[in-house]
DNA sequence: ATAAACTTTATAATTTTTTTAAAAACTTTT
DNA sequence: AAAAGTTTTTAAAAAAATTATAAAGTTTAT
């Protein structure tokens, strides 16, 4: 039988709060937990005698008695692994409790395939590997959080489109018997909106759709200041709704999918096509050297206004910004973040985006959502892994 | 300085549970309040001393001691005002505690304009005229609600879009004086979705969408168990997202709009069309007759199968099924509910609506959300009006 | 400048609510 | 028909939220 703590949920939720906002009175950690100020005083004395938090001196003046003020106890050795795997690249970090990285990020080239088992091995070691090279004790590590696309059920575990181990164990399972650690599985575009909701542009507000800009076009969605997953979990899936005009089949096997015009694979293989039909570019160069063009490279040479680059991307937000428009008019949302790798260039984004919601929205609906490009962009996918250990462990 | 009762808040649920869940005990409105049975106990106790409640014999055996069973008392004269406008005709009935129609409901011809004042008055007249001739004291009405379509902000009780009164007053505020009642208003498709999570089909599910088939395509959203509402309360606003290929300017200046093709009002107007080319329907008589063709005509014609009605609404529904496989994507509910007076042709709407969902949507996203046509149908909005009243007045 | 008035936080006392335990009422099984 | 098992009801104990009071710091007025 496990024996629960009495205070263990608020317990839980006040170390949240400290990871989130940082320095705390016990006024604000009480309106913050709806919890009253006395249960809120014994429950954060308790956690500075296990010295998970300690004092640090009087919370700036508000006009009355200044507070005592609260913060996470620099002594405490407690790390995240916070993993983020999309279809081509591995990203690995490990955070300490102020969102600091610890250990120096590694990332690795593996294409994640369906039904090949060799891949899920091959992640399993990079990500083992790390963390046994880090020196950090498991005792330490609090968990580690996976961010992946597919259709991900977070609450079992199991992601129905990549990285299936064998048998009939979920992928969480699999890992956490592998790595001998909590893990903790979700979508990316989930874990991008996680972050942004609790360190970027998002903070605080009730309720935004984070579009995740990246290999495909993803979304998060926050309702009423918390992610909305829908009824078996997999809301968000914007990038197959049915838009365009073109005739080009998408992957999911349908027409007109979002996904088929906007994506950075189909934009990249674009802009590849257009050099080899002679169109002259700044990429050109380095494409004829390796003959290849990278995510980085090409998004880089569209900040530095490349036309052919910018063209293409300009084209492609002009869908997204149709889509983002469908998206107003659904959920009149207050917020909508442009976040992910493909945030950087952001500036670019947001021209044709604002273009086609003017063209394809109400006015009066238009009007009631700001758009806004992420600050944590590329930075997004690994707090939000890191997040969601934090949501989901045990702190012990 | 106005007192509140102690257990005033868990006196309100209390009685909610009541008129949605008819006859209870004190175990499973303990559950469903998330109170403890003891403060359960107390408080519906004092509920039956009040005469507000009464204990109705013994619930069906469980397997063990069986539980007292309690319902709203037989001797309450407490009434509910509920009023439907739309864009062509106003309803109104008097309901009791229980949804059984008290007065026979009346209905009257006024077509919503914008900014005349005229129409407002009209239908003030109607409405109090209604409640005069009932004969039912102020004192035994629980207060007047009224569904009605536009951008309606429920909270502040103002329609952006129709009945706007003069001066800086608004719609509730203005009502409520003239009435002399407590008034409450929202868009009629979030009403409608609000019986079907009451009362219809809808019923304890949490992710439902609700569809209103009526002179537009409106949307209601139930998501977590309750309407969702978005940031600034213009949730839903499915008629206008870009969906048709038709070059057809909708009302609200776009192209592309669902409702260009889809509101009962243009099906009407090709209908009619079609049969001034020499089509041939069993529609003809009536509408040579007439003049015109009135939507309940019309929609009684396509139930009997009418060729002509049943060719075009199923085209319409085709649209309609486009614009749902788009709300799957994004929402993942659980069902979404045909209702509103277009749901008497419900059978005749499923078969395109289910082809257009294969066509669009990913099959295991699609495989996810039942499609369900409302038991409620023409009654949901005037249900709707009646729960908007109960979940907002105060029970004295 | 200094004291009074006002704010805000911290702690103590009280009340409310929940949790746990025990008793009562009814079913089902042996 | 009695015993064992359920479920509801009532009672006692524990936990938490309110309310009240005290303490600490700011601002305002003299």
């Amino acid at each position: 039988m496990i024996i629960v703590k009495k205070h263990d949920l608020l317990r839980k939720e006040l170390i949240k709060q400290f990871y989130y906002g940082k320095r705390l009175t016990l006024t604000e950690l009480s309106k913050l937990t709806h919890k009253s100020l006395p249960l809120v005083t014994n429950t954060v004395n308790s956690l500075v005698e296990e010295g998970y938090v300690q004092e640090h001196g009087l919370a700036p003046s508000t006009g009355g008695r200044r507070a005592l003020s609260f913060l996470l106890s620099d002594q405490l050795q407690r790390y995240i692994v916070a993993v983020a795997i999309d279809q081509l690249v591995t990203q690995v970090v490990i955070y300490d409790m102020m969102n600091k990285i610890m250990i120096t990020p590694e990332s690795t080239e593996i294409t994640l395939f369906k039904d090949d088992p060799a891949v899920l091995t091959e992640i399993t070691g990079f990500i083992k590997n790390y963390i046994v090279r880090s020196g950090i004790p498991a005792h330490q590590i609090l968990g580690v959080g996976i961010g992946m696309p597919g259709f991900v059920n977070a609450v079992e575990g199991i992601n129905y489109t990549f990285l299936k181990p064998d048998g009939d164990t979920s992928l969480k399972k699999h890992l956490a018997t592998e790595l001998g650690l909590p893990v903790f599985i979700d979508n990316d575009s989930s874990l991008i909106a996680l972050a942004e909701l609790k360190f970027g542009v998002a903070k605080d507000l009730k309720d935004v759709l984070v579009v995740n800009v990246g290999w495909g076009i993803g979304l998060g969605m926050v309702v009423n200041g918390s992610l909305f997953r829908g009824h078996t979990g997999y809301a968000g899936e914007f990038s197959h709704i049915p838009l365009s005009a073109t005739n080009k089949i998408c992957s999911c096997g349908k027409r007109g999918c979002l996904e088929v015009d906007t994506s950075l694979l189909v934009m990249i293989e674009r802009a590849k096509a257009e050099m080899n039909n002679g169109t002259s570019s700044s990429m050109e160069k380095l494409y004829k050297k390796k003959g290849e063009l990278p995510a980085d490279e090409f998004l880089q040479a569209a900040r530095a206004g490349d036309p052919l680059a910018v063209s293409i991307i300009s084209d492609a937000a002009f869908l997204i910004g149709k889509g983002i428009a469908t998206l107003i008019h659904i959920m009149n949302p207050g917020l909508i973040v442009l976040s992910g790798s493909g945030a950087i260039a952001g500036k670019i984004l947001m021209a044709p985006i604002q273009q086609a919601i003017n063209e394809f929205c109400i006015p009066w609906l238009a009007e009631q959502t700001e758009i806004e490009v992420s600050q944590l962009a590329a930075d997004a996918k690994l707090l939000g892994s890191a997040t969601l250990v934090i949501e989901n462990c045990n702190f012990n």
